[in-house]
DNA sequence: AGTCGCAGTTAGTTTGCGCTAACTATATGT
DNA sequence: ACATATAGTTAGCGCAAACTAACTGCGACT
């Protein structure tokens, strides 16, 4: 049972989001991703059945620890990901758009292994 | 009308299986692969009439120029990625492994990118 | 009271991609 | 001649993840 590439990305940008703004709700979501509100519904009640979010009466998301883990995860390699990329010449927009999609790829090894790299030579 | 992952990674497989025999057929592609013949009979159906490969009456698959082209960015990207996980002290499996899932995702900008730093610093 | 907009949900559809099961066709060995 | 193995196809299933359309519920204005 473990999380799809698109739970994921939405509990990175539940975990972005909530860093810009005092709550989140499914419509942020759904506004940050481009992704329909009912789309995002969806995806929602699925996070919160598989104990990574909830939700409270008023609709304002929080991560769960299991979530919380996960998010912060996925957002440290976006933004080292991403931040390499620019580094090596890469347009912005395109960098970003790259580390989204790896960024669910890559095991703990070779992402450990890119960081020191990255760590050590830059 | 772009391929997906998984089409790329069937073009992929077809050039590299070409390196090693005489003739590839869906049988070695499902061997190759893990899959079942009848979700590669189904997959080469898609390749042929997506204008990627050819089928001979005896079965044997070849590239058509426009899978080559596509085959061999993609198996080239593979190449790249997975010596240079290893280069970082990634083992062998796993770095072949996230290779396989990071060579369809990354942008020209990037790959091209990432490749030249390679080839200046190791 | 009525209407408007916003947030969220539900039903039903589509697409991609794997699967099993059952079939055909061809060759090969006894 | 017949059984077996190999290669390929087809039908039908299931799942994930997006979509549209249509609905509820709520607050705010006029």
């Amino acid at each position: 049972m473990t999380a799809t590439e698109s739970s994921e990305n939405y509990l990175e940008t539940i975990l972005m989001l909530s860093e810009k703004k005092p709550v989140v709700r499914s419509v942020d979501v759904a506004n940050e991703t481009g992704f329909r509100k009912s789309s995002i519904s969806i995806a929602m009640k699925n996070l919160r059945e598989n104990g990574y979010i909830t939700i409270s009466p008023e609709g304002y998301i929080s991560l769960t620890d299991k979530g919380m883990d996960l998010a912060s995860m996925i957002y440290e390699r976006h933004k080292v990901l991403s931040a390499w990329f620019i580094h090596l010449g890469v347009d912005p927009k395109i960098a970003v758009e790259d580390a989204c999609k790896i960024e669910h790829d890559l095991s703990v090894e070779s992402f450990t292994a890119i960081k020191k790299f990255i760590n050590e030579n830059t």
